[in-house]
DNA sequence: TAATTATTTAAGCGTTTGCTTAAATAAGAA
DNA sequence: TTCTTATTTAAGCAAACGCTTAAATAATTA
């Protein structure tokens, strides 16, 4: 790998500072990349608005999306494998809604794109 | 397509309302994806939070993130052609710098992994 | 019990992603 | 000019992604 800079104006103090940084918060960022991948596609921040204010089954979901059953099955997976929804079960239907714990984070990404939302928030 | 639900408790009503809430915001949750799609990977959200309070060139990146110039380069290339940051050319040097318009959001998706953050923040 | 409904899962497949290597630009320095 | 240095770009490739189809589970209903 050709990391090293030979560079006149490296400042190695601010390097080093920057990577002692960047490893203290790295834990944290990683999660945040990992839920921010599933975030980061149109179909599963779709789910995630729809399900903002009120759980929906997958059979909802795929009409509201148009979308097959199948992929929108697959994409709840996802989000539930990464702990942003969770399911509950009622006869044969499943019901999924944001888990509190990343209900907030779900909230501050989609306030900019829904105003009603904002004034909604807690 | 198997998108149409033939369960009992199906409200038509409640389905076709949610249609057109998402009609509505479709635009920009397809806009904000966009920008989560780039900020949901490691090595660019880690690039973020280092450019968060300073602005750095690519060489200095890739001495931090310990990585190929080259791929580096690449990563830079998506978050500019996103719009996230902008790139200031000094010399044979190109120093990298967030966007003042998505500043704040970058802000606001790394405030929780670095309580420093928070306290800095406008 | 058999048939229907809701959901999940497996397999397959084309596309995208992210890296590596190597070559191409561009700007200084000798 | 020639030789570094900084960065970008192109090509290649393995892995991940997202969809489709079809089969497999569950839970209801007839």
């Amino acid at each position: 790998m050709a990391v090293s800079c030979i560079r006149v104006f490296a400042d190695a103090a601010h390097i080093e500072h920057s990577k002692q940084r960047l490893a203290a918060a790295a834990p944290g960022i990683e999660a945040m990349a990992a839920v921010l991948a599933l975030a980061g596609n149109e179909v599963r921040l779709k789910m995630l608005f729809l399900l903002l204010d009120q759980q929906l089954c997958v059979c909802d979901l795929a009409d509201v999306l148009q979308m097959n059953v199948s992929a929108i099955s697959q994409h709840l997976r996802k989000l539930k494998d990464g702990g942003v929804i969770q399911a509950r079960k009622v006869g044969q239907t499943v019901f999924y809604s944001l888990t509190p714990a990343h209900q907030p984070l779900v909230q501050s990404l989609l306030s900019s794109v829904s105003p009603a939302l904002t004034a909604a928030a807690v």
